[in-house]
DNA sequence: CTGCTGGGGTGGATCGTTTCAGCCTTCTGG
DNA sequence: CCAGAAGGCTGAAACGATCCACCCCAGCAG
């Protein structure tokens, strides 16, 4: 409860001006060593600590970065934040994690106060495609990459996982084992649920005319919920129209459909395979373990962050997208070809 | 890139003085209609954004709260994390995030950062027995409210929920199925786990001389890797002696069992029950629904940031320690009584 | 007309740190 | 013995916002 303590109040203790206490604490090695055992005593003594604010001010920027991610409950999320925050803290630098709940007002609010910490840089997983917040931060001068999405023109740094490339490889396993209508679930303004759908239409509409047909099951939310209404819609389909494979945005979707058709005794995989994106931990902990799009998720954020300190440092920096790959994990939630066939043929009777 | 623009160049612009630009930043009601428009024009055309910074030196206390917890990428942290932030943002703080990952050096770390930008305060679940850095921040003002764990002395404020009571409630339910050989799955030196497996020790004692037995298996970490490496011990167990019901120390820890003893070809819960803890979302969704010990997570941050706020505002504040009460949730992973009964029946022949 | 009140505004001190010009000592080489 | 350099330290300016004592003037009562 006592006044807190100031360089001025460890100066005066160790008998040297506080210059000389700012060198202790930046430059040690050109203090002499007398004084910088006085000055370490009385530092010690006082139990100083830096203010860093005040610090910040004078220097004119902050030693800290803002995250701004779509939903701090998805382990997807988590898993880039801890990329990001392993970077960040090998430059030296702390993270502010903000949630935006995908929403556009509530992202906004964070990237003002974002910028009221005059933040070195802002990594962020934009909720929707109306960014002028965003733009008005480039303006400023804030270094802004983007995570999980592309940059449109080439005036910022992103760090992106090819979600059009994911959705078809996930659509074309499907295909592959022989289903022919598909279901994408799925909803939302962000890019990369657009991308998924284009990615699963483009390898549906190669199978030509009179080949596969691709239906869109919408979501209120991106979540288990959300998966969950979205699979009781689907098994009150009456089962001839009702698509045989599903492939959702993500594996919280996924995994929440999982649990709604097993409730309602429709088989996964052998009347439904599903296919999920992210391929979170807990897809292969599941009732029947998923099938799912693995995404580098923690490099994704670590990528994020070294172009961010990149921007930030140097002056002639120029802009980078950089484009990870998907990968395709195949479990027991897309059944094996064989079985698939098998099972074609019978319900063809 | 253009300089960062100051109260300064506003009130240039405006032609009114800097102490009047504050004036309209904090109470824009003192001004006339006509100044008041001025500087709101002056604001907008230059793009001014307040320095969070110089407003803090002068203030001497932040707009920051500090939370720091064991494992971001765990669910259970990541809904606390969720009511802290919106106990805080409704307070008009916001909130800096940390990942100890149960690391008292990395925790220490962290606080001390967290003490350099002189955060208004600090919620933390505490990585181990050992808190001078805490103590440290508490004799230096800043109130720190202990997340998940009761405060030993009334020095501070604490919320928790009764891991003792969870515990024994966990395996008194097992006890109740008729297991008698019974395991607890965790480790570390956090009390969460030492109070948990107090109130398991508790039940068991319970049933008297001659009753039921709990063996402890220890897991590396407290995640899902962890729990596959002990439910591989435990499948490498003769049946003879292997116990017929886990409580696991988290649901992570209880899914990683689960997975491999389903791998090793052991039923669950035929052969071997699991009751889990947290009651994640993911519990509910896995191969095996879980049987958890459900806590009130978003209650839990919420009410450790109301304290945290109260304490920071209110000069003449009594410590307080919120325990909240754990519930079972019962799912398939623990058998239900009869059939439980009867194979206990059959194995006994 | 005078004195008073109070709304509206001014300008400088202040917060804690960093930075930098400059001062004093001591040392070195010629 | 002296000029100059180098090392070690000092003290004040600056960062941007807030706060506060104070000033100015219009309006009003006496």
């Amino acid at each position: 409860m006592t006044r807190p303590v100031s360089i001025k109040n460890v100066a005066e203790r160790a008998k040297v001006s506080v210059g000389t206490v700012s060198n202790f604490l930046n430059r040690p090695e050109a203090l002499s060593p007398a004084t910088r055992e006085r000055v370490r005593e009385a530092v010690e003594a006082l139990g100083f600590v830096r203010n860093e604010s005040a610090r910040h001010l004078r220097a004119g920027r902050s030693r800290t970065v803002g995250l701004v991610v779509l939903d701090i409950a998805n382990p997807f999320f988590t898993d880039v934040a801890r990329g990001v925050e392993d970077a960040a803290s090998e430059a030296g630098l702390s993270v502010i994690f903000c949630n935006s709940d995908g929403d556009p007002a509530k992202e906004g609010r964070y990237l003002e106060i974002l910028a009221e910490q005059r933040v070195r840089g802002v990594l962020i997983v934009p909720a929707d495609g109306d960014h002028e917040r965003i733009g008005a931060l480039r303006d400023r001068g804030v270094p802004v990459v983007l995570l999980d999405r592309r940059a449109a023109r080439s005036g910022q740094c992103s760090v992106s996982v090819g979600d059009v490339g994911g959705g078809r490889m996930a659509v074309e396993h499907l295909l592959g084992l022989g289903h022919s209508r598909v279901a994408f679930v799925g909803s939302g303004e962000a890019r990369q649920v657009a991308d998924r759908l284009r990615g699963a239409q483009d390898a549906v509409v190669a199978t030509g005319p009179g080949g596969a047909a691709l239906k869109v099951i919408e979501t209120p939310t991106l979540n288990v919920a959300g998966g969950r209404s979205a699979g009781l819609e689907l098994a009150a389909t009456p089962r001839s129209g009702r698509p045989t494979a599903v492939f959702c945005v993500n594996d919280l979707v996924a995994l929440g459909v999982l649990q709604a058709l097993t409730q309602e005794g429709i088989d996964v995989p052998g009347d439904v395979a599903i296919v999920g994106y992210d391929d979170i931990d807990f897809a292969s902990a599941a009732a029947v373990p998923l099938s799912s799009v693995r995404q580098p998720r923690q490099q994704l954020g670590r990528a994020g962050a070294q172009l961010l300190v990149e921007e930030a440092e140097d002056p002639d920096h120029r802009h980078r997208r950089v484009v990870f790959s998907p990968e395709l994990v195949v479990r027991a939630s897309s059944a094996p070809a064989a079985r698939r066939r098998r099972q074609v043929a019978s319900s063809a009777i």
